[in-house]
RNA sequence: GCUCCGGUAGUGUAGACAGGUCAAUCAUUCCGGCCUUUCGAGCCGGUGACUCGGGUUCAAAUCCCGGCCGGAGCACCA
């Protein structure tokens, strides 16, 4: 090729002046013959993509959640990715909780993320819980232990702690196997005050490599096997052998440092590797979005409980008026990403704007409304569209000649999709006239009708403004709407026009809702 | 402190592994304009970025080294 340089350049050089010797229209013509579609308007958008997986074959992957707490965007992130490759490439999913550590797992938590990963409509295929697999844990831990690869360790935590921060091993690794046999049938009882440990490397620079503890002693009744075990596995060793059935994990950079040792303790057991893929913990602008951040506003009671609509909690967001499809979207928008994602609540809300906006029915609502009083104004019943341009059916409004509208300044106004009105006085209550005619260039107003519904829409805000909290997070604002919203379910997300996207929240004598977005 | 990882417009993201087609993608925000019986949606346009310094190379967002900044981990939690 490169030899071909000079004789290239000529060839170059020789098209370039016959193609200017044709006038431009000829030019265009010619280029519309060879290359169409460069005239085509480029109108299907390209739906974001995740990229592919390696060896994506029979892929098995896993949700793990420790059932001590509510999930949150980032589990439901987390979730979704596995979940999703699963899907992609019609594979398993299967949800595995994590609950070997008895002080802190709830029986109510098992419940509410299976219920939480339904609303986000991410299923699975298989189910189970780590803590019904203890006796298949206490088996590998004797192979492992047969094979010279672990051993019983009856120091203190403290000393424990110390010897591996300066790397120093242990006499206790000199243990025979079969007395580490012994000791470990003992210790399953709870009869010896001791951990299993794996002998791993204590000069490693990865301090999960130095020696980790496998197995402890724990008392607490567990709430699903109760006090059947006294010897539970810690995450590594669990982990290490719950992944060998899955093909993929796609789990957060907290664990970087684990893969070593959970591929050691596979590898020792003659255990298969998944492909595992780290991608970094990503926040939301002004949210917290870690448990042990989130459990303190609650205690002290900056925000009202899990399903706080200013929170990102599953149920928060949920409550908020936000669909399941936004967090798929929201997932594929910013991937498996090793930098670290701060999104802004502009991204969710714009996803969930295109989701809602073509399913979602249009109502009236003022608020701070001032009353109106219109002079000979015809009394009649108008239907409207529930929606502008989709076909969601329409409603009807009783009008005569007292109305709510926000506060005007203006001599003429239009009621929206109404008539026009002069204004005649503005005082507490504004009185005007009844126009018959067409004006342009007139203010058009919303309006709600004699017959109204009270309203109270509550409209979260970020709750962290620069790392201090946001004493106007929460505000609520007062208004009538038309009666139509009657029919309105709980839970329903409908427009308010010119106001934005609310979710009905509460159904009494007023109607509360939350505000979505605009 | 030690060990890893990362840094592309205000925000998120593509491009990086396999250097040239990058005068850098897409989305969002913001600003204009159009349309409109919604201030929503839609349409058109605009502003706006390769963390810094060195090196390798004909050529660096891309490879190498260092600084700076950010994150994660350093449990008998997961």
């Amino acid at each position: 090729m490169k030899t071909k340089i000079p004789e290239t350049l000529k060839e170059i050089e020789k098209i370039v002046k016959e193609i200017n010797a044709l006038s431009i229209e000829d030019q265009k013509k010619l280029l519309e013959d060879v290359y169409p579609e460069y005239f085509e308007k480029k109108k299907v958008k390209k739906i974001k993509e995740l990229p592919d997986l390696p060896h994506s074959e029979n892929v098995v992957t896993r949700l793990p959640p420790e059932p001590n707490g509510y999930i949150h965007i980032g589990h439901g992130l987390s979730f979704f990715f596995n979940w999703y490759y699963a899907r992609r490439y019609n594979g398993r999913v299967i949800l595995r909780f994590d609950d070997t550590n008895p002080s802190k797992e709830k029986k109510e938590y098992y419940d509410s993320i299976k219920e939480d990963l339904r609303w986000l409509k991410i299923d699975w295929d298989t189910e189970r819980r780590e803590s019904d697999n203890i006796e298949i844990y206490y088996y590998y831990a004797e192979e492992i232990i047969k094979k010279g690869k672990a051993y019983i360790c009856e120091c203190d935590g403290e000393k424990i702690h110390k010897d591996r921060f300066e790397m120093r091993e242990c006499k206790c690794r000199e243990r025979s196997i079969d007395e580490n046999l012994k000791l470990f049938n003992l210790l399953k009882e709870g009869k010896i005050k001791a951990v299993l440990r794996l002998k791993g490397d204590m000069k490693s620079q990865n301090t999960s490599m130095r020696d980790p503890t496998l197995f402890r002693i724990n008392l607490d009744p567990h709430p699903i096997v109760g006090k059947r075990y006294k010897l539970w596995p810690l995450y590594d060793f669990a982990c290490a052998i719950e992944d060998a059935e899955v093909t993929h994990v796609l789990r957060d950079n907290e664990f970087q440092f684990r893969i070593e040792v959970q591929n050691y303790i596979r590898d020792c057991l003659n255990l298969k590797q998944p492909f595992i893929k780290h991608y970094s913990r990503f926040g939301v602008k002004g949210t917290p979005t870690a448990k042990r951040k989130i459990r303190p506003l609650i205690e002290e009671n900056i925000v009202k409980g899990w399903d706080d609509v200013r929170l990102v909690t599953i149920r928060g967001l949920k409550r908020r008026g936000i669909l399941p499809e936004t967090i798929h979207e929201l997932g594929k928008e910013i991937g498996l990403s090793t930098a670290e994602p701060v999104i802004d609540w502009s991204i969710i809300e714009s996803i969930n704007r295109k989701l809602l906006d073509p399913v979602t029915k249009r109502y009236f609502f003022v608020g701070n409304p001032k009353e109106l009083l219109v002079k000979n104004a015809p009394e009649k019943e108008i239907k409207l569209k529930m929606h502008p341009t989709e076909n969601l059916g329409e409603r009807t409004l009783k009008v005569g000649k007292k109305f709510f509208i926000p506060d005007v300044k203006e001599k003429e106004i239009r009621l929206k999709d109404l008539y026009n009105v002069k204004i005649l006085e503005i005082g507490d209550k504004i009185v005007g006239e009844y126009v018959d005619k067409n004006l342009k260039n007139i203010k058009k107003l919303q309006w709600v009708p004699e017959e109204y519904c009270n309203v109270e829409i509550l409209v979260p805000d970020l709750l962290f403004i620069d790392d201090k909290l946001n004493p106007d997070s929460l505000k609520t604002v007062y208004g009538v709407a038309e009666k139509n919203i009657e029919s309105l379910c709980i839970g329903e997300i409908i427009q308010f026009e010119r106001f934005g996207f609310c979710r009905l929240d509460e159904k009494n004598k007023v109607y509360k809702f939350i505000f979505t977005h605009r």
